[in-house]
DNA sequence: ATAATTACGGATAATGATTATCTATAAATA
DNA sequence: TATTTATAGATAATCATTATCCGTAATTAT
C-alpha cells in the first residue's frame, strides 16, 4: 500500500486553504480517507472514526464528505443502495461493481473528450461530471458461480 | 408522440410468452409504461396507475417493474434519490441528468465494444451491464441560471 | 480583553425509496 | 371440483441520507 501521509497532508492543506476548521473529528476522518484502500461507504467510514471518536455521528461524516466533494478532493460513486467514496483518486473514472459480492474495482477506460463535446452540442446540456459504472461479476465470483 | 400501441402489444406478448398473468393492474401499468414519454420513476408510475386502480400498492409496481427488468423489457436508470425507468428503449444507453431541475434526457453516445472488451480483459470482470450518466445543466437551466 | 458571531459536532427525528411479510383472492391445473 | 400457485394489497420494516436544533469551541470585532 502507498504511503497515505502525502495525501493526508494534501487534504489537510486543501481544508486550511479554504479556512475550514481542523477539528479532531475532521482530521481523523481525513486521515482514514487518505489511508483507505478501495471505496469505503459513509457507513464504513463512520464505523472507523468511531473507534477513536465513539460519539461521532452520521451527520458529521456526511457533512465533511460533502465538503471534500465540493472541493473535488473526494469522488463520490453512487450505487443503488448507498454511495462509496474515493479520496485518493478524486478524478472521475469508471468503476466495476460485482453483482454478487459488491466488490468495487477501478476501471481504466476513459471517455474521449471529443465524444463528450459532441454529446454536449447535440443535447444542449452543459456536462459537469459523469459517472460510468459497469455491473458484472468479479474474477472470484465468476469462478465460484 | 409515437403510437404506444405496438410497444404495448410487444410487452403484453412478452409477458404471455413467459406465462405471466395479465391482471388488470399489470396490464394498466404496462399500458402506462408503453405510453410514457421520458423516464418516469416508480412513484410516478404508481400515481398514474392509481387514477384507475386506487388501491394499487407500491409493492405491486415494484414487483412488475422487476419482472420487466429481468425480461430486459425495461431499462432501469438508478439515480441518487430513486430509479427511473424506460420501457420503450430498454437497451442500455447514456443519460443526461440536469442537476437543477432533474430533467433526464437520452444521450446518443455509445461505448466502443473494443474498449469494453479491453476493460473486461484488463480487470478480469465479466461485464453484464453498464450505466453511463452525465450530470450537468439542461438547456433551459443553463439560461435561467 | 470581552462580547458577538460563526462553524462545528452531536443528538434526534424526519424523509423517502425500496423491500419483506403476510393474507386473501383469482387464476390455472390436476 | 379440488388443489396449487401467482398476484394484489396492506402494512410494517429497513436503511441511507438529510434536516433541525442546540450547545460549545473557535474566530472576529469592538
Amino acid at each position: 500500500m502507498l504511503d497515505p501521509q502525502p495525501r493526508f497532508e494534501e487534504l489537510i492543506t486543501a481544508l486550511k486553504e479554504r479556512d475550514y476548521r481542523l477539528t479532531p473529528q475532521r482530521v481523523e476522518l481525513v486521515r482514514l480517507i487518505a489511508a483507505s484502500e478501495g471505496h469505503p461507504s459513509a457507513a464504513q467510514l463512520h464505523a472507523r472514526v468511531k473507534t477513536r471518536f465513539p460519539t461521532m455521528s452520521h451527520a458529521t461524516v456526511y457533512k465533511t464528505l460533502a465538503l471534500l466533494k465540493d472541493m473535488n478532493q473526494v469522488l463520490e460513486i453512487d450505487l443503488r443502495d448507498d454511495s462509496h467514496y474515493d479520496g485518493n483518486h478524486p478524478a472521475p473514472h469508471p468503476h466495476l461493481v460485482c453483482m454478487r459480492c459488491n466488490k468495487i474495482a477501478d476501471g481504466d477506460m476513459e471517455l474521449a473528450p471529443a465524444a463528450v463535446k459532441a454529446l454536449e452540442e447535440h443535447s444542449g446540456y452543459q456536462i459537469i461530471r459523469s459517472q460510468i459504472t459497469f455491473y458484472g461479476l468479479c474474477p472470484e465470483c465468476r469462478q465460484s458461480g
